[in-house]
DNA sequence: CTGTTAGCGCCTTCAG
DNA sequence: CTGAAGGCGCTAACAG
């Protein structure tokens, strides 16, 4: 039924060996047959078993891309970005991909560990600051090689040998301090999320956003550092109606999310507040919602396109054999003025 | 180093077949050292390889998933709703899933019957109205299972063989006419995109929203049905530029996407108009960010946890070689009042 | 440059 | 109920 090389070397009058060599353009065979069999093939519409080739092989073309599991598909908008440009870049390298969730936080089952030990993917791409060493060096066994992006745990930060592709998320914060006092704002507040252990990337951006107020010689109250359980868009907009005093006390907030950010100028436009005359609200991560609302949102870039694009040709040029210029890479983010704060006292 | 069937085997005394049957639950073993055997397999994080399983079953445990490619990750927003539920539903199977782009429209690779020679996938999703027949021909004679999901082509609507599940976008249609005049409107525009070979869900919205108009006495006129290329937010939001004879002849539009008719009412509002007062505006889908912005959208809700959970459980069924009882279905859509539509006269 | 031989890890016959 | 043998389709290691 299936035509299998066999078939081939049949019509071709060669060996089966012989007609593998030629589709994957060998060097030891001749031009002359290599064109003849590679004609015949097509004519005979082969597709390779991918199941053989895998088993013999250890090459799959497939690659895995361990993501957040996500409830809420809210929260996975920016993931879902990344998502399509890996898929479009591996596309163009005849690579399939087989997208799993992390499960280092829920102590499901290891899917990373599981596609790289069922022989099902060649490398794996992974968005998560939750997975552990441990795992990582399980798949380093394997032989597989893996690159974080995006979410890149702590513990992967100081270790030479994990490559990984982010943002400086301190620098991101930096910015918006810098932009915020720069206003004129001195009293702030800063909505962040509940923080997981090795999740540094929210501490970072307090950290700089502090830092970046303190050259106009303003900072953040502890008080005024508000956590949510979610940085979603109806936590945003419920929190609105909670900070009465807050309103008062500060002249505006860093989110550390543009769906929170959102949803809390929502929240706030609802109670009669005017945006940002009344309040300047910042928001952090640039999705493409930011300047749908009214007003658009001022927010922090990350450079997403440079993410994904990184990470997948880091990976491909990894599974090519060849040697990386640069394992670890710290992108810069930037900032993106818009019509959510204005110029303070 | 990994370890294979064999090391189980003779770990625990017994030969590698005995240890493949009890790792597939083979009722053709005792209890007793299908027990022991998995005890063993277990202590020693056994895993099947994958691609040795596939080669001789023909089973992969993974499914494809064919979406149409959007280069503008805007528009993907809804499939990439459906994509989450999916792999969900999917990895409640132990099913792992393979995404790619159809290349039907492109003349491009064909990439659902590249997977499925390939042996990669053991089913397949496909979201595209523009897959030929000549295409899903192919895929039964190789023995795997496809449903079509949220976009069925109009030829697959007719055959009976064909599995498909989708919405009644007639209906959707009909439920926003009907619920427009009875508002009052009278002279309503409509908003559709450029439709290609064999796309009926726009030319159906379009019929079923001309029927509900009727049951009021009103219809739209041929120069108020607009066509744009795309319906995204860009393009919607141009249009509220070049519609000032339109605006004037009529006091409402339908449009057939949420994204359109967002980016629309953002255009009018820069406009000085305020909505819906001046000017009532309907989508249709019920994307998330109906909700966000001002005013909210009044939009006809499309059924997408169905579509995408009946979908993947008929797949599931199929594979499990169970007969379906039903293989073709239409759900319907719901009307979603909000406040982006008024009273007229 | 090409053909022969072997084997990847598993499942599926067949004997016992 | 279990073991022995064979083969899935392909590539890799040798010969020639």
């Amino acid at each position: 039924m299936k035509v299998t090389i066999k078939d081939i070397a049949k019509r071709a009058g060669v060996s089966h060996p012989t007609v593998s060599r030629c589709l994957n353009n060998s060097p030891l065979v001749s031009e002359e047959t290599r064109k003849r069999v590679r004609q015949i093939a097509a004519e005979m519409h082969y597709v390779p078993n991918q199941n053989a080739r895998g088993l013999c092989s250890n090459r799959t073309d497939t690659i895995g891309v361990i993501v957040p599991f996500c409830q809420v598909s809210e929260t996975s908008l920016f993931l879902d970005e990344l998502l399509q440009q890996i898929r479009v870049m591996l596309g163009k390298n005849q690579m399939d991909c087989i997208v799993a969730y992390d499960g280092s936080r829920q102590e499901q089952e290891n899917h990373a560990l599981r596609l790289v030990r069922q022989g099902k993917v060649d490398g794996l791409l992974i968005a998560s600051s939750t997975m552990s060493r441990e795992t990582v060096t399980a798949l380093e066994e394997e032989g597989v090689p893996s690159i974080f992006y995006h979410l890149v745990p702590a513990w992967a930060e100081e270790e030479t040998s994990t490559l990984w592709v982010h943002h400086d998320n301190y620098r991101g914060g930096f910015l918006a301090g810098e932009y915020l006092a720069s206003l004129g704002h001195r009293r702030l507040a800063c909505v962040t999320v509940a923080h997981y252990a090795g999740e540094k990337e929210f501490t970072d951006r307090l950290a700089g956003f502090q830092a970046g107020l303190q050259i106009h010689g303003s900072s953040v109250a502890k008080s005024h550092v508000l956590t949510l359980k979610e940085l979603t868009w109806e936590a945003g907009k419920q929190l609105a109606g909670k900070v009465a005093g807050l309103l008062k006390e500060t002249s505006g907030v860093f989110f550390h999310a543009d769906q929170a950010a959102l949803g809390f100028i929502k929240g706030l436009q609802e109670q009669g507040l005017v945006i940002p005359r009344d309040y300047s609200v910042m928001g952090y991560d640039d999705i493409r919602e930011g300047f749908m609302t009214s007003p658009e949102l001022t927010t922090i870039h990350q450079p997403r396109e440079a993410i994904s694009t990184l990470a997948a040709s880091m990976l491909m040029e990894r599974l090519k054999g060849g040697k990386l210029q640069a394992s670890q890479q710290t992108l810069n983010p930037t900032l993106v003025v818009r019509k959510s704060c204005c110029t303070h006292g």
